[in-house]
DNA sequence: TCGGCAGTTGGCCCTAGGCCCACCGGCCGA
DNA sequence: TCGGCCGGTGGGCCTAGGGCCAACTGCCGA
């Protein structure tokens, strides 16, 4: 009997999740988590043998979870809708087991269970892509984005990890300037803060 | 019914091989080679859906098979003895889909033909470890730098671009505390702020 | 037993960062 | 000519971040 834990800010996901897999003679689905953070909690207080953990969630994400789940006795199938190559790595990296999209066929994601769980790897076709193309071959979503010149100029200083008083220096323009372009990047990218402008632009090839 | 060829130099496999999918219900083997140059002779003549390909053989190997292979409607699982991690990256680079050592377990076998016959990727664990390992086996430098593992985990989350607070409530200590990791990172590291951390990280595999 | 290490937390404080308002001048296409 | 875009700048303000002090507890080896 593999024991699941089902992980997605969705209830409806985790609903026809559970259905599914409680129909199946050796799956057993010992609970359900919202967020990440609960996801964290459940494995430890549960000790599942397989965790679907989506990436998208609140509170913490599903990498955040990874990362604490690291080097916990539980195997991790990534469960996601949102196809983003980026994410694919960086999951498989932090322990992930299994990187899945959640359209696949039902009776593959009990296959994958059983084969995560016996200790092999599995990866859907586009995520076996992403982690063989590697990270050289990146989108540019620069192009996407539509940042100006200058703005991506600042997002490449960011990169570098300077201080805006160091960009201004830079640049031969007031700090007040740059904390301008600073605002638009961020909010161009749909980021908080510089630490996430900045990873994003190294993970997108901006630096 | 999923067919299937299998390509390896030792007869004695070949017929344990055969004689076990043939029981299988939806498994059936179409033919055998007993070389590289076989194997490819025989996918293009028997249209096979799976091939259990071995690396080592004579006349051509199984890398030298799947290069020839490639952009063939085939999808192909290296079924290994060598466990040689020099191996892998270049076999799925080459094409193939499934990456498994001869010990495997039959029950497992059969479900990476399904899954790799209903196109997803599958690595046992010791592939997947040289896949992510990756070829730029880079130094962890946080062994030089002497984190401590509550530091090493801090530099995770701030890698993934979270702030203190979120940190904190993923952690379940007090912002204070992570503060203070964060300082001890940041000195450790050299580093002026969490921005050149994080890009430290991503620079030096530790996120 | 004692000292060092790791982890935790608090008080205090300063400033870098980021948001929200506003304005100016130059350029260019409708 | 006018409006939008771009780059530049200022005022004001709040808070997240980080440094500097301190203290406590538990663990473990000398």
């Amino acid at each position: 009997m593999i024991r699941v834990l089902i992980a997605d800010d969705h209830p409806v996901v985790r609903q026809g999740l559970r259905t599914f897999l409680e129909i199946q003679e050796d799956i057993g689905v010992v609970g359900e988590a919202a967020d990440g953070a609960e996801a964290v909690a459940l494995t430890e207080s549960l000790g599942p043998d397989v965790l679907l953990l989506d990436l998208r969630m609140p509170v913490l994400d599903g990498l955040g979870a990874l990362a604490e789940l690291s080097g916990r006795d539980v195997r991790v199938i990534v469960l996601t809708s949102v196809s983003d190559r980026g994410d694919v790595a960086p999951a498989m990296r932090a322990g992930a087991a299994g990187f899945l999209y959640k359209d696949v066929d039902p009776a593959a994601l009990v296959r994958a269970i059983h084969a995560v769980h016996s200790g092999q790897v599995l990866l859907a076709p586009e995520a076996a892509e992403a982690m063989l193309s590697g990270p050289a071959e990146r989108e540019r979503p620069e192009h996407a984005v539509a940042l100006t010149d200058r703005e991506r100029e600042v997002l490449r200083h960011i990169a570098a990890g300077r201080s805006n008083r160091e960009i201004a220096r830079a640049l031969v323009v007031a700090e007040k300037t740059v904390k301008t372009h600073v605002s638009n990047v961020l909010m161009k990218l749909g980021v908080q803060d510089r630490t996430q402008a900045a990873l994003y632009a190294v993970r997108h090839g901006l630096s």
